[in-house]
DNA sequence: ATACCTCCCTGTGGGC
DNA sequence: TGCCCACAGGGAGGTA
């Protein structure tokens, strides 16, 4: 599930319901979802300490405790995060939950347990996880991306979603951006043309700045994305029948008429 | 550089 | 009904 979007959403979820609160209580409900450290030592460098301003790269989300050390989520395909009350019952999934000051709670939700919670000891720690990822892709400018698709022989859609380019697209924005820019998701990058291209990182754009303000990838009948899982999926463009095989790993949906 | 494979987890839906 | 498999909006690591 959780693109960049999603990400950008739980860090709306921790700035407005945690920033500024102390941390009272750590409880680690399922080790499975911690990544490099334990659940004691979670508790011990999180417990007392108070949670400053969060930021987001990519699908990372990470937020200083103290200053340092600093948190870092990665959500995989099924996490996310929310802001519950003391009295809420637990739902199966929750993995980790912080209590705050005001007894409110900071849950860390996810079925699959894919990727997790790290805690990052300095500055330079999260510098480091954060070297693996190329810009994120809210900050790419046009002429960095015309470039990196011109410099690329993999697919397109191969390019959009490698995180160590362009950070923060996955399976669902990719298919959606390509579709828009009436690209097909198969072609190698460098041999869409100049206006292609651009077309493109329009699209890209568009995409993101709806799918923001919506903190997820719009289900909406005018996207592509709102046919995904139609039985007989048609374009919400053409009306043709919408396509579906395996690209650059994942299940990708595309329209044969409008995109080349 | 790039394509492919396996693995990490859990749950669901389809075929038999 | 049960069983088995493929698959799923994530990524890492290894191989050719």
């Amino acid at each position: 599930m959780p693109e960049l979007p999603d990400v950008e959403g739980y860090r709306d979820v921790l700035d407005s319901c945690g920033r500024g609160r102390c941390v009272r209580r750590v409880d680690v409900r399922d080790a499975g979802v911690l990544r490099g450290v334990t659940a004691r030592r979670l508790r011990r460098e999180v417990e007392g300490r108070r949670l400053g301003r969060p930021r987001r790269h990519g699908k990372l989300l990470i937020a200083p405790i103290g200053d340092p050390p600093y948190l870092v989520w990665h959500f995989g395909m099924t996490g996310e995060l929310l802001c519950a009350g003391a009295e809420d019952s637990f739902h199966a999934h929750d993995r980790v939950a912080l209590t705050l000051d005001d007894e409110r709670q900071l849950r860390y939700r996810d079925q699959r347990k894919l990727q997790g919670l790290r805690l990052a000891p300095t500055e330079e720690a999260v510098e480091r996880i954060l070297a693996r990822l190329g810009p994120d892709a809210l900050d790419f400018g046009r002429e960095d991306f015309l470039e990196l698709l011109a410099g690329r022989r993999g697919v397109v859609k191969g390019v959009l979603m490698d995180q160590s380019l362009i950070a923060g697209l996955g399976n669902l924005l990719s298919d959606e951006i390509l579709w828009r820019a009436r690209v097909d998701p198969g072609r190698p990058a460098r041999e869409l043309d100049e206006s292609e291209a651009r077309h493109v990182f329009t699209a890209m754009g568009g995409v993101l700045e709806t799918s923001v303000r919506a903190a997820r990838v719009p289900p909406r009948r005018t996207w592509l994305t709102g046919h995904r899982d139609d039985p007989e999926p048609a374009c919400p463009r053409c009306g043709a029948r919408l396509r579906s095989r395996r690209v650059a790993g994942r299940r990708t949906v595309w329209c044969g008429r409008c995109q080349h």
